[in-house]
DNA sequence: ACTCAATAGGTCAAAGAAAGTCAGACACAA
DNA sequence: TTGTGTCTGACTTTCTTTGACCTATTGAGT
């Protein structure tokens, strides 16, 4: 198993325990886990950042620490950003896929739901000739198109 | 026999044992065949493509893997259907409605499932400067990917 | 107050680890 | 001989990990 798949299951499982928030030590931590401090920073930018419903604040100097949040936005809420801020007017398929897949972690969608998305968005699905601009700008359109869907159906 | 078929052979085998799904390192697979490790996309793509009836993923970096999928066998006959036989190589946005809300009928996809599908196909969200030919032809390609995604979750 | 050392986190580039792509060499049947 | 299917190797892309250097905070000594 990776290194950074431990360390972000360590510091999930921190944050089911003591709820939404959790603060912990960089150098303690890489200590831990025998590595290099800014290999917590790795994680934390790619397994923690506000895409994936997390917020981080941290203090330097003695007495430091790394703090970080698990936002509870709900999930419509989620989606609004997503449709009017997150997504531009272009979307490659990686970041759809990472998109796709924060929204099954954070059950917005069920995993039925995110594999039909990122089904759609797959260069299979879109290999026709047409310039990789056009087809991320439609991935984009695609991605917003089915988000409202999901918030439509969301009415609860 | 020839590599690409003993290649072939050896995953096989493997998905007969562990089921529906097997999880495999690309260059530990091309070191025990002797053999370039490109070689193995080449079974991939020639044996294990989605009209062969699997899926594949992958990641890429440190502790990178390829994961297979056996949906041949599982997948609803119906859902096979629509994709070796029924859907071509165009499909217009009515005809996609059409057949997505007989799906939902035949309770082969949920009602959510249908309104993600049905916005993916959508005019809305292919509205950008392409030929008409070329949007069914994607529509074609997107259904097919969306079917083979929910005959691999259909796997009983 | 000012300086400096100790403490602690941040940044970034480069190295390492795997998989993907593609053009071309090769093999063999029609 | 020509076309189709196989196979390889060089190059690319993505993800991870580390290390060198940078910045912020605190506190002791002057």
């Amino acid at each position: 198993m990776r290194l950074s798949d431990s360390i972000e299951r360590f510091i999930k499982d921190l944050l089911k325990e003591e709820s939404t928030e959790v603060e912990l030590k960089r150098n303690e931590l890489a200590e831990y886990f025998g590595c290099a401090p800014s290999q917590i920073n790795y994680v934390l930018a790619t397994r923690f950042s506000p895409d994936h419903g997390y917020l981080t604040e941290s203090r330097r100097g003695g007495g430091g620490y790394i703090r970080i949040v698990r936002v509870v936005r709900s999930g419509s809420q989620r989606l609004m950003y997503l449709v009017n801020d997150r997504i531009g007017d272009s979307l490659g398929e990686e970041e759809c896929i990472r998109l796709i897949s924060q929204l099954k972690e954070q059950k917005i969608v069920t995993e039925d739901e995110a594999a039909l998305m990122a089904a759609s968005v797959s260069a299979r699905a879109l290999s026709v000739p047409v310039p990789d601009a056009l087809k991320n700008a439609m991935r984009a359109k695609m991605m917003k198109s089915m988000l409202l869907a999901i918030a439509a159906r969301n009415r609860t």
